[in-house]
DNA sequence: GGATAACTATGTATAAAGTATATACTAATA
DNA sequence: TATTAGTATATACTTTATACATAGTTATCC
């Protein structure tokens, strides 16, 4: 369960509810994590169970606003984070890019169509190309793994438009009506 | 279920029996998807039941070889992966790497077991990219859209491998104990 | 020749992750 | 004062991923 350790992670840092955890890994881990509520409240019920964190319910009165279930990391969570921390990632990297799964077969299927959904990819991640490259600046004074890793995150958007633009034109030159359509390779 | 028309994109080319399919989207798609044989032999068995695909046994007496289920697309499965092909992708790229997710934590632990993990890791990506290296040559006469895909494998792999490197050499050089430590951004 | 390791081929049970939907309160804004 | 956006949580359901189990084939090593 990597969720688990994502948000075992986070209250290091503080203690925290479960949609500021949430909040926090879209903001800051969306380039390496996609998450939603249901799944980080579920992880926080099994983990209490387990231990792993301690609840504190905080009711309207006690600071006027909303009811929140503020969650802490406890000394057996540290220990079991430490131990994760420490180890091998005995997994490799899963991607799944629903838009690049459609590109490689878009030769069986219509060039302008194909065209038309590149073009909204292009618009997609050309967007959040220049909202990652205002926010990596906030993150020059930080500690470096957490720097590194919005690096990274913003050199794979980069490579990712880049290609993207390359392709769009390769293709739109008519090109892929020249190559040995509809055969493949083992 | 995205895996169904992963599968059916396949079978455009050819009838193929689900351990083939595993390889070729290992060898082939590794880069945009993950998959393991326990998802496609389902998915098959699902689809089979939707009339998208047809099944035929092979038995050993067939061709000599082990028992192996062929399957082939049906007019109804092209039919459903065309409208597919042509739709608008709902959903965006996912990312889970369980060692980005250790990375950005490891300024929680000790900088001598980070860098063993990430001298791993640079191992690894490193192989992958010699393998991706030989292979992209093969692509060169194949249509546009696969070589294109195949190619962004590659520099998403070289993207990588370059910033674990200077990761390794940053983090070495010892300028993460000068940062600030432990502190977090919303 | 026989062991054994690697690869081909499949299937099922279980665990983890992701989506849809629901509720309710707060803050901003038009 | 409506209405929208944002904060906050929860559960049921679906899809995806892993672990485990089986069995035959091919290649290699001693």
């Amino acid at each position: 369960m990597a969720i688990k350790y994502a948000i075992l992670g986070l209250l290091h840092y503080q203690d925290m509810h479960g949609y500021r955890i949430m909040k926090h890994i879209q903001r800051n881990f969306g380039h390496m994590w996609t998450i939603n509520y249901g799944q980080i409240s579920r992880s926080l019920k099994d983990m209490e169970k387990e231990g792993l964190v301690s609840m504190q319910d905080v009711v309207p009165s006690d600071d006027g606003g909303p009811h929140k279930k503020l969650y802490s990391i406890t000394p057996k969570g540290r220990e079991e984070f430490a131990r994760w921390l420490a180890s091998f990632p005995d997994k490799g990297m899963l991607i799944r890019d629903p838009f690049l799964l459609r590109f490689v077969f878009f030769g069986f299927g219509e060039r302008d169509q194909a065209l038309k959904i590149i073009d909204e990819q292009i618009r997609i991640y050309e967007e959040q190309l220049e909202r990652r490259k205002k926010n990596i600046a906030h993150w020059s004074g930080y500690p470096d793994y957490v720097r590194l890793t919005a690096e990274l995150g913003l050199q794979f958007n980069r490579t990712y438009v880049n290609w993207l633009k390359r392709a769009r034109k390769e293709i739109a030159d008519g090109r892929e009506e020249k190559g040995k359509k509809g055969k493949e390779k083992e």
